[in-house]
DNA sequence: TATAATATAAAAACCGGTTTCTGTAAAGGC
DNA sequence: GCCTTTACAGAAACCGGTTTTTATATTATA
């Protein structure tokens, strides 16, 4: 049978509250008391039910995740699962543990804060998310630990790639390479960090005098492999075709050069295609993707860092951001442009 | 504030007892009674602290997760957490959330079981783990329900891709190509599924009357792309190589044909290469990946409805198993055997 | 009509911890 | 040597629910 801070205190003949004291090292206590209790309960394997520690100190030792599956991305998205995975692992060092915000518990439809107070979640990392979700804004708005790598709010604190650097990097090595005509596939007006890459995009056409035709903009809702084959497609439906293509994503430059193989177009001699993310499997493609790398790793163990802190400042409303550098992969899909 | 049961029953005038009642629907009340204080609670946005209700009740909701990173697996892999996903799902649908098991909390070192009992867990999921951990043994030989997807146990019910059925589809398959001499690249020794596939390898090629070298069979440890292509290299140093491999996995098979490739032996002309998992992205990878596919949606599903039915039926140390049919799947990494 | 059975709601106990309050003994100050 | 702190440990209250027990009003039974 499971043994309570009660029994310890009985098989001892000290006070429950005494054994209390003793486990958290809480003092009040003398230090021979407190070894002898200490010293017994390891011995007796006694281990606390956390739901009564809980309860009392309101104190949960736990994160909570939200992690919205729409967008087309869910625990398989790679670069997703990579960076909570490094969230995870610090947070947990740290004897924190994560928990998936859900909105339906027991029987009933409960929104994103009503979880975290029931359950008296510390802090929240929101990984992905649709920032107009009215659920997100209520939590956002509360005076819960936030922290986030998606979206940007006055109440939260955004660790992101530098998506607008990533896409001036990728625009600047196409035209380096000599392309003039450069097309972009854009993601959903919804994603921020699709918003940032096209931002970066414009302005990096602009700094390099390009023309920007409307029709150099394609745009792919989703972060896909089927949304980037039907912008190939499109694209495809061109009368000239632009000589070279920067993609929101891995998944969407895929589908992209998908659609274009399929009609006959080569990648990279026809076409120069890069990407965005460096998911893991780009590099065994053929051609190997040329894409913009984001640091899964340092998103997550940042993310981690920023929202411990937070919580155990007790200072909350704390905004602001955080770029995280992102780097050019040189590979295979892109190349010198060639005279037509 | 956050509004309790008590504040609830004063503001209503009636006794906390008799909240409690009505929002669980537990009877020994007016059904008048029932509506006024459901109504009420609804119309103030109430929401029980779950903490108090478990330490009361010893019912978490709540699905262990175990999902060792050892095996060089983590969250990351494609395969497990595309599972993970689907399991999640379906039982977040019937009203459970899952946690991970980690065996530090706080500050102190914990066992799995002493993670559970601690967290009233309900039951666990374990999706990938190392057979001959104790912590493992310990767990499964409690009276927590437990499905596992990845090792076999009296006390245990199993969930697993037909591993051996697909190794003998894939040697069949390589068989009809007119392959005879068919290599094997095995996983480590302390994987079940690797052990299967491994059996199934060698069922057929004995149904078959194909000569069983042990050259033909090289071990790769991990179910990684690097250690995939140690094989390659290690297979490249025969004097002659087979015309035909079988993976166990696939990213093993992206690493030996990275190495094949290196040294200019091309798949599938000079060597056939089928893989196991089908992995999201294979189908992209230059040749496309031959594999096996794990079906792992099912999977996911089939452990999550399997596990709700222990913990509800109350019937504990069941054990059992399941297999879940997988598919040839066929592309370009496989060709007929070529004149040599 | 008197009595037993039933329905309903309140009161109280409980889950297993943490924390505050209280009382006593030992230590420190002058 | 007397009074005040301080150290220590026990008692009790509390966290916010659920469940059992008790009390009362209502209905059924004879």
């Amino acid at each position: 049978m499971k043994k309570t801070i009660y029994d310890i205190a009985k098989e001892l003949g000290v006070a429950p509250s005494t054994v209390s004291k003793a486990l958290n090292n809480s003092g009040g206590i003398s230090e021979r008391m407190r070894k002898r209790v200490v010293d017994y309960a390891n011995k007796v394997r006694y281990f606390p039910n956390s739901n009564a520690a809980k309860l009392k100190t309101k104190k949960s030792f736990t994160i909570g995740i939200i992690y919205s599956e729409n967008l087309g991305i869910g625990l398989e998205h790679n670069l997703f699962s990579s960076i909570l995975q490094s969230f995870k692992a610090y947070v947990e060092e740290n004897g924190y543990e994560i928990s998936f915000v859900v909105t339906n518990l027991g029987n009933r439809k409960i929104s994103y804060l009503e979880y975290c107070m029931q359950k008296n979640i510390d802090g929240v990392f929101i990984v992905t998310s649709v920032a107009t979700n009215p659920d997100l804004q209520e939590l956002i708005e509360s005076n819960i630990a936030c922290v986030t790598t998606d979206i940007y709010h006055e109440n939260l604190y955004t660790i992101m790639s530098d998506n607008t650097m990533g896409a001036k990097l990728a625009v600047q090595y196409l035209y380096d390479l000599g392309h003039r005509q450069i097309a972009h596939i854009r993601g959903s007006k919804h994603s921020t960090a699709a918003n940032e890459r096209y931002d970066g995009y414009r302005q990096m056409m602009e700094e390099l005098n390009l023309n920007m035709d409307e029709k150099l903009i394609i745009t792919s809702d989703y972060y896909s492999v089927d949304y980037g084959y039907k912008a190939g497609k499109k694209f495809l439906s061109y009368d000239t075709i632009p000589s070279a293509v920067f993609c929101v994503s891995d998944q969407v430059a895929v589908g992209f050069i998908k659609a274009l193989k399929e009609n006959d177009v080569c990648v990279p001699e026809d076409v120069s295609v890069i990407g965005f993310d460096d998911l893991e499997f780009v590099k065994y493609l053929h051609p190997s993707l040329t894409t913009i790398r984001q640091d899964t790793h340092l998103l997550g163990i940042e993310a981690a860092k920023k929202l411990l802190s937070l919580i155990n400042q007790k200072k909350r409303n704390i905004t602001g951001d955080k770029k995280v550098p992102v780097e050019l992969i040189v590979r295979n899909s892109t190349t010198v442009k060639q005279d037509s």
